[in-house]
DNA sequence: CTCTTGATCTTCT
DNA sequence: GAAGATCAAGAGC
């Protein structure tokens, strides 16, 4: 087994209080992090951040019936529709008010496999480990993310999120997906990871 | 590998 | 009516 592929040792639970600090701060830290819906889920290999002062985010003209959970406190889940179709799901950081999250965009599937496979397989035939959770629609159906789950406290069942006990080498750069505030260098991941939902340059 | 298209929710123009 | 923090399938190279 590659040396790249072992599950690593869960740290300690997070706490609302972790995500309560810089957006960017706490985009780096949560890399290397294990994710768990309902024990389902992942080390945490891309994010990206967003904050109301740039206008690719959700929250950047003000609150709406949908981001309405990134204006509040720090240390809830956002969770989003995307494109009409996918469940996305984001860490609400800093203060109230700063309406500033982290967007997961891929998890390394380490813990219930059998059950993303049966949740993804409804979306994708030829499917594989790498296919499980490598973009943040794939995330949110793997781990089985719904509106229903949205402003949940991020340390308290069903959602538990495990320090990480290496610090893992992180890439950064621009953005996937996006148009505005193109050029601010706010995706974070592990760097190599053949979970990425795209390399990042120079990878 | 790249390109195109359909899926169809929320917000903005 | 159009665009968007996306994904999967199919065509073509």
């Amino acid at each position: 087994m590659p040396a790249n592929d072992r599950r690593p040792a869960l740290g300690k639970q997070l706490k609302r209080s972790f995500f309560a600090r810089n957006v960017l701060e706490v985009a780096r830290e949560v890399i290397g992090a294990t994710l768990l819906v309902d024990g389902v889920g992942g080390t945490i290999v891309e994010v990206e951040a967003y904050h109301h002062t740039e206008p690719a985010a959700h929250s950047y003209r003000g609150p709406t019936p949908r981001n309405m959970v990134m204006f509040g406190p720090p240390g809830y889940l956002y969770v989003y529709r995307s494109y009409g179709i996918h469940w996305c799901m984001n860490f609400v950081c800093e203060a109230e008010g700063s309406a500033a999250a982290v967007l997961i965009r891929a998890v390394k599937p380490t813990h219930r496999l059998d059950l993303m496979y049966e949740r993804r397989r409804k979306y994708i035939q030829n499917l594989n480990d790498r296919l499980l959770c490598s973009g943040p629609g794939r995330v949110g159906e793997a781990l089985g993310v719904t509106i229903e789950h949205n402003a949940l406290s991020l340390d308290i069942s069903p959602i538990a999120i495990h320090a990480r006990t290496e610090v893992p080498e992180i890439a950064s750069g621009v953005r996937i997906g996006i148009t505005k505030a193109a050029e601010l260098p706010w995706r974070y991941g592990v760097k190599g990871s053949r979970f990425l939902s795209k390399p990042f340059p120079k990878d």
